[in-house]
DNA sequence: GGAATAGTGTCTCTCAGACACTATGAC
DNA sequence: GTCATAGTGTCTGAGAGACACTATTCC
């Protein structure tokens, strides 16, 4: 009786990262049927044996497939129906996650970094779970520092600055962009710690406040 | 090999209207096990004959067990594991939709609303399903016109603003209000149709603009 | 000193809240 | 006229963009 209820359940993530001053996504190329060979967003079943729910299935495929673990990772959408996998009648669970460049793995032939502006064609429901990931994350630029997920923990307040430039694909005022980090209190500086580059004054290191650790943590809780 | 990977999936929808001068949220007593004869989000599962994807199984249930077709539909969140339900791993797309109380059916032994301010305790994920479709409904408020979904097609700026006020729960300056709803042309004037109250002025109806409609329209459709 | 990067001060314009005001109906 | 509801005008303070400015390092 039950039998006939049960679905198809898989989980797709687009994991992000700013690489070549842009916004990018991880592909990887497809080892099996459909669309074999194909370059595809990471993802995979889920199993009821290994995954107390769907946000494990996530962080198990990018460990398998990706080896990595996702800085930030949060639930998209869920996308279902007849048409969207030629085996029929599915339903896949979209993630997205942010990651800094420098924790990757290096691209080779099988794992790719696109710029989001210049997709390929992709299988199933790609396009649109990537494009709803770069809404989210864009619209979430706007009020929150989500875009520190793209760097590592510590971080100088430029280099914060630069990657929302590169998330939002446009420039921000730098004293607007500081005063409005410095007002909501959204980072803490790391006592003693300065970072010097190649050249110039060297500058204050900083990481996300406890606070704004908390408010991304209970976000998440809230619907889990 | 595909048996293994099957799960049952279901949607729950929170129906939500401003009942008795607060947000309401629509519970139904329970026809089957578990939790039979209790409270809780109308819901169902997913038919894969029966349904093109989950959001029409949300429209399907809405009719059956409602007997409505929501204003509003929007899908929030999936929630999934071994926990959630007492026979086993399980997924569930829940929903939440937007009427007029005007247009329910009237509330009876089986069919009820209640404040979202005293909920009663809640089988499965519910409770979680009803402070999502809340903490989502009250943050898009603040930047569109979502709350006038609570109404009838054709309203007063007055009638709009108390029902706001409703929905957030506290009270927001009618001229700013006003200045707020017109700058952004996110109603327009339905000429010559005046309301008249049982006293004072007539005020003029308005109605959701075609640009406005048109961006509800965009925003679910990226994603569906 | 100059070039490069980090960080600040200040002006202006916009917009939201507060709240006093006017307008038009029923009685 | 009063009461009730609809709708407007105006002041003020907070915050964002623009942009000129100072600060600290390497060479």
């Amino acid at each position: 009786m039950e039998a006939e209820f049960k679905q198809v359940v898989s989980v797709d993530i687009a994991l992000f990262t700013v690489h070549k001053a842009g916004l990018a996504v991880l592909l990887i190329r497809r080892e099996r049927d459909p669309y074999q060979g194909c370059f595809a967003l990471p993802g995979g079943f889920v199993h009821e044996d290994k995954d107390a729910d769907a946000t494990q299935t996530a962080r198990r495929v990018l460990a398998n497939k990706v080896g990595i673990v996702a800085q930030y990772l949060e639930q998209l959408y869920t996308f279902s129906g007849q048409v969207r996998d030629p085996r029929g009648w599915s339903v896949s669970i979209a993630y997205y996650a942010l990651m800094p460049e420098s924790l990757l793995p290096a691209p080779d032939d099988n794992r790719i970094l696109i710029s989001v502006d210049a997709l390929p064609e992709l299988p199933f429901d790609h396009a649109k779970i990537i494009a709803g990931g770069v809404e989210r994350l864009r619209n979430k630029s706007t009020y929150s520092t989500l875009p520190a997920f793209l760097l590592p923990k510590q971080f100088t307040l430029n280099e914060l600055h630069r990657i929302y430039q590169q998330v939002i694909g446009s420039d921000i005022d730098n004293s607007s962009f500081r005063r409005r980090i410095e007002a909501q209190e959204m980072v803490t500086p790391v006592e003693g710690s300065m970072k010097k580059g190649r050249q110039g004054r060297p500058a204050q290191v900083y990481q996300l406040s406890d606070t704004t650790l908390r408010q991304f943590r209970n976000c998440l809780m809230l619907m889990e």
